[in-house]
DNA sequence: CCCATTAGGCACTTTTAAGTAACTATATGA
DNA sequence: TCATATAGTTACTTAAAAGTGCCTAATGGG
């Protein structure tokens, strides 16, 4: 079935949209990454979600996946060409992000940004 | 209960995600609405996602609802001032979200993007 | 008296996204 | 022979998002 978007945001969120991909997304902005320490980087995902997230951007080729023909099997992933482009994305999303939660904070709302403040968390 | 993100991205589609958000931002982008116009420019949107999203979207003080005490009633929506700092961002979204659209197009994937070639549809 | 107009509420159903738990394959080394 | 490590699948359940249909309030005009 074709696909119908609106305006481009739409085409956008498609691809990194949902609760998951985002995160993976920055952790892999620093290079390859196996399957296992993806899982390791991000506890509370489950395996499912893990996989199941990493077939969509690597069928929207936002990522790679590069299998190692070997046992036990090692399969790493990387951003593709067009990955590395949303990397910038990415980072104005966060920026934005930030100064909001910064605004919630200072009136005193209950909003919490892991990235900030427990070091070595994540990039972005 | 408090609002808990890893990173910045996911505060920033805490606001602006979903299927119809995006929508509504772009077209009071360019300045206050009534309801009834936004239900005509957004045909496909019920009653219903379109009071749903306007009221998250008041309630995240991205839009401001003005009540006009008039009969039959009269309901302006419009960008508050952090309202009016995602324009930027959606328009940075959409720039990454045509360009993605054009690629697939190019590769003659079934994509379609309705503010392209449909003139006056929407700005971004 | 009754209808049109405008913005929206409410109960319910359907659809989509996410989570849970148990399972597979296979070379290696004890 | 058997546990280990690694990446992944499958059937099922639960939760969240979106959609449907019908209802309300209030006033001016015919």
């Amino acid at each position: 079935m074709e696909k119908i978007y609106h305006i481009g945001v739409e085409a956008t969120l498609d691809v990194i949209g949902g609760k998951w991909k985002p995160i993976i997304l920055c952790h892999l902005g620093n290079g390859p990454l196996r399957t296992g320490e993806l899982r390791r980087r991000i506890p509370t995902i489950t395996q499912k979600m893990l996989t199941q997230q990493l077939r969509e951007l690597e069928e929207d080729e936002i990522i790679v996946r590069k299998v190692y023909n070997q046992v036990p099997p090692k399969v790493e992933y990387y951003l593709s060409d067009e990955g590395k482009t949303l990397r910038d994305l990415l980072v104005t999303m966060s920026v934005w992000g930030e100064k909001r939660v910064k605004r919630l904070q200072a009136k005193g709302q209950p909003v919490e940004l892991l990235s900030q403040g427990h070091e070595g968390y994540l990039k972005f």
